[in-house]
DNA sequence: CATTGATAGTCAAGATTCGTGATTAAATTT
DNA sequence: AAATTTAATCACGAATCTTGACTATCAATG
């Protein structure tokens, strides 16, 4: 994005924490029995739901394309992690359902994310970190707005 | 990463926020005379030095592997941001000196991200946004030290 | 000085991820 | 009933990153 050496810009250090944080969640993720999860899966398994989701409500929500979406269901489907079932309320559509070894991907994942923030909060104090946290959503939030605008 | 719906986590913070930064970023540096460099371009040129510098330090300061520095680096020149000189005092190495439009794309990204950081500090207000982007770096630096481990 | 090992840069092939356009089937609207 | 919209998929291409190997040069050791 810009300069690393004197001051790291906002976009600099996002990057970095993004990048660091994703390397520590799926290190620990294959560690607890989830060794065949990529990254992009991730955007997918984030947004299911026990009761089922859409494809197109999954695209939406993750930003992501249609296309990715299906190829990304795709591989989950044949990892194990969810299930096609037809939409009783709508034949064009089918459900993306996680299966137990997807519900439990899912659940190790937000404990893992869960620890770390948990070790920052101790690292930082939690006063100290949870301003942060704040902040952060606040100006992830801000800084979203002006895409569309 | 992980959910977005309830709190969103670290990781989909980072990213939510990597993403919309750089779509501004580039959004604006097309308006200002640079509408050909891509993201990408960007781990480069974030780390020239008007004196010049190596592709392998350009690789290792930007973490990106030597290979794709090298296709970098030949875009770069191609669209005239860089040249490449021999360097005197090792006939293996290549110094990366950024040309004219190269100081000026770095400048212009640096004011950008300024400007977009003033933003967020005006929103915010000073004290809040400053304790931010010091946790920030902090929980960066903490994040990142735990992948060599 | 000669040989060995390390370093700078590049070539080549493969895998992953993302984007665009078009297609089929079913629902919705007119 | 016809036209439009929507859900999902197919097919192709572009961009990005990874790995392994190769040539030329430097550095170090005997």
């Amino acid at each position: 994005m810009s300069a690393e050496r004197g001051d790291p810009d906002l976009g600099m250090l996002a990057g970095q924490l993004m990048r660091a944080l994703q390397e520590e969640l799926f290190r620990r993720l294959a560690e607890q029995g989830h060794p065949d999860v990529r990254p992009r899966h991730g955007t997918v398994l984030a947004f299911l739901d026990p009761a089922g989701v859409r494809a197109t409500e999954l695209s939406a929500r993750s930003g992501q394309h249609k296309q990715i979406v299906g190829t990304i269901v795709d591989e989950l489907v044949a990892l194990g992690y969810v299930r096609r079932e037809p939409d009783p309320a709508d034949r064009r559509a089918k459900r993306i359902v996680p299966t137990e070894h997807g519900l439990d991907e899912v659940a190790k994942a937000r404990a893992i994310l869960a620890d770390i923030e948990q070790r920052h909060r101790r690292t930082l104090g939690e006063e100290r970190f949870d301003a942060f946290k704040d902040a952060f959503r606040e100006v992830a939030r801000n800084q979203r707005a002006r895409q569309t605008a």
